[in-house]
Formats: C-alpha cells, sequence, structure tokens
DNA sequence: ACCAAATACTACGGATACGTATTATCCGCA
DNA sequence: TGCGGATAATACGTATCCGTAGTATTTGGT
C-alpha cells in the first residue's frame, strides 16, 4: 500500500511492474490469433485467409482489388498478394481482370469460399464472446472504442515514420 | 439517428458497423510494429529482436533459458531458436551451457546489445507515449488493465484450444 | 536404481510481414 | 497530345509464426 499515491510514478514509464501496451497488445494479437487457427486448423485455412474472406464478403459483390483488400486488412501489398494466390490455388477465391484497371484484378469470393466463411465466422464470433466475456458488459463497448482509437493511432505512428523518408 | 437505442442490436454481432475485437487487435499490433520497425530500421535490429533485449535486460543477469525467454515474449519455442541464433551472430547476445540442465542453455546480453537496446528504449518510448496520449490522462490506466485482461483471456483461450488434443 | 513421461532444444516446412526493385498502366497537367 | 509521377501487381530476400517430428536430458514414481 505504499507509493500508489497520485504523484508522479517514481517507477519509469517502461518499469516492469507498469503496464506496457507493446507487451499487451503483443500478448492479446498473438493469443487470439493462435486460438482462432487451432480452432479452425480442421477446415485448411489460417486466420488470415477468414480475414480475407471476410472482407470479400463484406464488400461490392462484384469484387475488389488486392490494393483495397491490402487496406482493410492493414496489411502489404506482398503478403496478400502471396495469400490471395493460395486461396486461389485452393479454390476460394477468383482473379478476374478489372473492366476499368487493366493493372488490376478483381478478386471474388466463390461458392466454395463462402461456405468454408460461415463454417469459420460461428467460430470466430464464439471465440470473441468468449475473449469479451472477461470485462463486465456495461465496458465492452467503452473499451472497444478506446481500442479503435489506438489503433488508429498506431496506424498513424506507422504512416509518419515512412521507410525511406526519414 | 435510428436504431441507436439502448434496446439489443439489430445488427448482428460481427456486422461491419459494428467495432469488433480482432480486426481492431490486429490493426493496433500491426501498426505498432510497423512504426517501431521503421523508427530502429537504422540499428539493424528488429521489434522481436528488441523485445528479447528488454526481457533480458529485465532478467536475471545470469541469463536466462530460451524456454523462459518463449513465455515471456508469449511466443514459440521454434521462433526463439532462430530469433536467438541471429542475435548471437550479430554480436548481441551469447549462450553457454546452463550449469544445472546439460539441455538448456543461458542466454545473456552481450555490451553492445545493452549498449544497442538504451538506444532503441527511447524510441520505443517516445512511440508509446505518443499512441497512448490519444486517450485522457485519466483513462489510460483502466484502459491497459482492461487490455491486460483481455490479452490474458486471449492466452486462455490459446491454451484451452491444444494443437492436437482438439 | 530404472523406466516412462515431461522438458529444452533443434530440424524442417508452409504461411505471413515487409523492405526493395521492377513492370505495366493510369492520370494530371502543360 | 505527351510525359513524369503515382499506382497495381509481382519478384525476391530476410525475419517471424507455428505445426510436426526428432534428440538429448531431466524428473517422478516404483
Amino acid at each position: 500500500m505504499a507509493a500508489r499515491k497520485h504523484s508522479k510514478p517514481a517507477q519509469p514509464i517502461d518499469s516492469p511492474d507498469r503496464r506496457r501496451l507493446p507487451p499487451l497488445l503483443r500478448r492479446a494479437w498473438y493469443g487470439l490469433n493462435q486460438a482462432f487457427r487451432r480452432r479452425i486448423a480442421h477446415s485448411g485455412a489460417t486466420p488470415d485467409q477468414f480475414t480475407a474472406m471476410r472482407c470479400l464478403t463484406e464488400s461490392d459483390p462484384k469484387g475488389i482489388t488486392q490494393g483495397e483488400l491490402t487496406k482493410m486488412m492493414s496489411s502489404d501489398p506482398n503478403t496478400i498478394a502471396s495469400l490471395v494466390e493460395r486461396m486461389e490455388a485452393a479454390g476460394w477465391v477468383e482473379r478476374r481482370a478489372h473492366e476499368k484497371d487493366r493493372r488490376a484484378y478483381r478478386i471474388r469470393l466463390k461458392p466454395a469460399g463462402r461456405r468454408l466463411y460461415l463454417e469459420m465466422r460461428q467460430l470466430a464470433l464464439d471465440l470473441q464472446a468468449g475473449v469479451l466475456a472477461i470485462l463486465p458488459e456495461t465496458k465492452r463497448e467503452d473499451f472497444l472504442t478506446q481500442l479503435a482509437a489506438v489503433a488508429d493511432a498506431c496506424r498513424d505512428a506507422a504512416e509518419q515514420s515512412p521507410k525511406r523518408g526519414k
């Protein structure tokens, strides 16, 4: 019960005794990802592939480009290229020439992909509900709102630290 | 301004209109990681290598085993093995035989690693402070406490979804 | 003391993250 | 109309994530 007043903390901001954002985010993300990967392993898909299917399901049914998928998944063009390549080989999505832009594709979920998505979706909902059950129900929305603000701040920080410019 | 009362939401729990934990965690973690990677790129180290150095700095100066580092980093034995291998090649850590357990190593930070850690630590502090500045100061500790609870729940969920047992 | 189970680490392979470079194409502006 | 810069993908390499399997060693129960 000592040294826990409102004065400036005696511990440095990154003392092991204090809660630090990066390790917490790391543990939360890897834990959630790992739990989900194991629960859907039987389907042959990965968590990232599920995420891609969700983005495609919630988008224009005409299909989106890899660039749009890259933004939606907070990912990278290279990563998305090989991700889509594997998903196309698995028969879950198809790539068609874009009518307006000959550099781009239109990626669309195929029926097999849609069926698989709906199957995994329930597991995803169960997992998310189980994890959020840790917080009192009245706090959940506030927490998610704050997390969204932090996530945006992280993205902004990344964009303000460009690869080359520096 | 419609349908935003206190009644049960008309939208399904994973409607694109609602905030969902997995995409938020993904964006936050990748954004933070990317921002930090770019800020320390000049040093030749990666964010994971920084994390390992932080763990070693805050641990028993006699050194810890790879298994202990695996737990501290919420990682995996395979990942840690190659991580440590590269860090040893870079001259930042050393692996010595463990006095008690001949299966294990003791990993210790070398002076070059310690110097590099201290250099990167300031950049990490600046980044974390910048991101958390998004939240009002009075909310930060509560948010981190809730995030810690969620992170623990994620880890538990992962452990309850074993690779084999199913 | 002995043996089975657990543990620390390594080996191997597929998937992802991402930086750099290259090609094809689009677009704004003179 | 024409050209330089921006953009959509791809190719390639390194680092990380993690599942499976194998080796060496420790540990617990008899």
